[in-house]
This record gives C-alpha cells, structure tokens and sequence, in this order.
DNA sequence: AACCTGCTCAACCGCTGTTCG
DNA sequence: TCGAACAGCGGTTGAGCAGGT
C-alpha cells in the first residue's frame, strides 16, 4: 500500500495541519499560485506531500469556501442531484457554490443517507429509471417518480429547472396538511396539489433566502405530454418558493413532533439534529433582536398552512392555532445557540 | 467522574483519467 | 505507443467532541 510517489521520496508529516503550516501554504499559493502541487511542498518550506497540500487548500483554504450549515436551499438541492448524479460529490458540489465535494459527501454520509438506510429504503432511482423505467407491477411505489426530468443539468445552456423530486413532493405531500385525493397515482396526487407553474427566480427577500442561491432559472423547455409512459414522470414545476417550503415543512414538522398522517419512514427520525441546524443557521443570521414576526414570516406563513388538520384533531386554523404555532416557533429560535459552524 | 457510544468532518488511501516527454 | 508524473475523484478512517449512562 504505497503513498502517492510525491509521498515517497522523503518523510512527509501527516495528520491535521497547524496553523503555521496553513499561513504557510496560504501565503505561497495566494502569492505564487499553486502550480505543480508536487512542488508547493518544497517551495512553500512544508513537510508535506503535495497530494496532502492540494487537498488542504481545495477543501479547507481556499478563499471562497462557504462555512457553515447547509442551507436548505443547498440540502434540497444536493437531494435532488443525488438522485439523478448518484454518488458523484464533485459534481454535484459544482452546483453548490463555495462548498467542496468532500463537503458534500459528509453532508450526505452523516445527515441524509442514513435515514434511508434505516428503513432499507433506495433513497433515489437513477437515470436508468427515466431510460428504462420498468412496469408499474414491479416498480416500487416511489420510485418511478423519484426521477425529477425537470431538474436538467444541461451543459450546453448551462441552467437548472429545479423541482424537488417527487420523493421530496411526496414527503411534503404526506407532512403537510393536505387532504389526500382518491387516487393511488401519486403524480395525480402531486399534480393536484401543484397546479403547474412556472419556474421564478428565488425569493429574494424571505429571512431564509439564502444569498448564495444563484443557480439560473429558466421556463420549462418542455412538456412531457399525456403519453402514458410519460405520465408517470410528469411531476409538475415548482417555483423556487414551493421548494423552500417543502424543506420548511420537512423542518418544522418534525422539530414540532408533528406527524399529521401515517408514519412516513422517508420522514423519520436521523436528519432531524442537521436540519435544526439548518434552520437554526438560517435565523441565526439574524441579528437577535431583529428575529420578529415579519423576518420569520415565510415560516410562519407555512406554519399556518401545513399544521396538521387531521381526523380526530382538534385543532382548526384560528387564533389559538396561530398562537400554538408561534409558541413552537419561539421555542425553537430561543432554543438555538446564538453562533454556528465552525 | 469515568466510561461508552455515536456523530462530524478533516485527512488519508487507492484508484482512474489525463498529460507529457 | 508507452510509461511516468500528475490531477482529481470517491471511499474510508480516525481524532475530537457531545451526550447519555
């Protein structure tokens, strides 16, 4: 098991790096850029590999690095892609500005992947779905729809349609407080609930926009059409907003303990300590003081929408509900740490 | 207080693809 | 065409930490 040749040639230091060693490395690559990184080791006066030194400074120096949570807006975004790119972090850390592939993929390994690997569930079909989407008598439930076809990652135009998966739709579908239709066909169910709308431009002035959020939106170019064997991908377009409240949703359902519906596996338990920590992210951009209702209205709108109004609730959509739903909302802000991330 | 367990994430490993002489 | 050097990627590891017992 051979270290990379760079590696081999003298004795290299391993383990994490001290901050003299980062000033060090930072000071050569800024003034010099990197070059060869096999010789960045030598020239910026490290006993390092220079494997070792392009890693430290893609991943961790680089100047335009984002810190901190994932917003949602990035978490549903790198669901999304997951779904179609599978396990290939690098590019789907293209898409998300200031955050590596390694980033990512911690993301993923430790906040998303396992609550799918606990209830034995594939988190996602692959693009072999979409080519060869097989019977509906032996495809799983969700599956065939958890192919977005609106979310095209075109390099000729360089632009996104962004929708949540339908695996997305349905969690929101099952959370939220809608009325389920009749019908076991879950794109009808999803399409009943999201009137077909155009993509827009992301909310530029919600307290939970996240300014980093500048994938290009453009119309739908296409229509799938009526033919049956498209009707089951036709998941319709969503605005930028619509996602935001379905990871609002995902959020406040299970921070508040509400399970409005059946036991939903794809909703349970694992991401619910990462998600806090996006939403607390969120607001605690916020100077405190200015955490009142008009900043954290988009929530709170939702908040009124999506609690549960279910057989043998008795809860309704007045006053005291509102109040209920502002006392969580309280709790959970005043429950956050004033700082994050590292 | 001590120990255990689980989680996060920086760093490493090993492989593949690309470049260049 | 070939092989060495290099760049880049995804999988894995392990130190450090937090929370529970």
């Amino acid at each position: 098991m051979g270290h990379h040749s760079c590696c081999n040639k003298e004795k290299v230091k391993r383990g994490l790096w001290s901050p003299e060693e980062d000033e060090k490395l930072i000071n050569y690559v800024t003034t010099y850029g990197h070059g060869c990184w096999s010789s960045v080791p030598r020239l910026a006066g490290l006993q390092r590999c220079g494997k070792s030194c392009r890693l430290r400074w893609i991943n961790y120096l680089r100047p335009d690095l984002k810190r901190g949570s994932f917003s949602p807006q990035e978490a549903a975004l790198i669901i999304e892609l997951h779904g179609i790119l599978g396990n290939r972090w690098a590019q789907i850390a293209k898409h998300l500005p200031g955050r590596t592939d390694n980033e990512v993929k911690n993301f993923w390994n430790s906040s998303i992947k396992k609550r799918f690997i606990t209830h034995d569930v594939a988190p996602f079909a692959s693009l072999v779905d979409v080519h060869n989407p097989k019977p509906p008598e032996e495809a799983p439930d969700f599956v065939s729809l958890n192919v977005n076809p609106n979310l095209i990652l075109g390099e000729q135009r360089d632009q996104l349609y962004l929708s949540p998966s339908a695996s997305v739709l349905q969690s929101f579908v099952h959370d939220a407080d809608f009325k389920p239709i009749p019908s076991n066909d879950t794109a009808d169910l999803i399409h009943h609930h999201f009137p077909l709308t155009p993509m827009l431009p992301p909310l530029s002035n919600t307290a939970s926009f996240d300014p980093s959020w500048s994938l290009p939106f453009v119309a739908p170019q296409h229509d799938l059409g009526d033919h049956p064997q498209n009707k089951k991908y036709h998941v319709p377009n969503l605005s930028n907003e619509v996602v935001q409240d379905i990871v609002s949703d995902m959020l406040v359902n299970q921070i508040a303990g509400v399970n409005p519906y059946e036991f939903d596996p794809l909703m349970e338990t694992q991401t619910v300590p990462k998600l806090c920590e996006i939403l607390k992210g969120n607001l605690c951009n916020m100077p405190l003081t200015s955490v009142s209702l008009e900043n954290i209205d988009p929530l709170v709108s939702r908040l009124s929408s999506c609690f549960p109004i279910s057989a043998g609730s008795s809860y309704s959509q007045d006053m005291h509900v509102a109040t209920n739903q502002m006392e969580i909302v309280d709790t959970i802000i005043t429950s956050m740490p004033l700082s994050s991330s590292s």
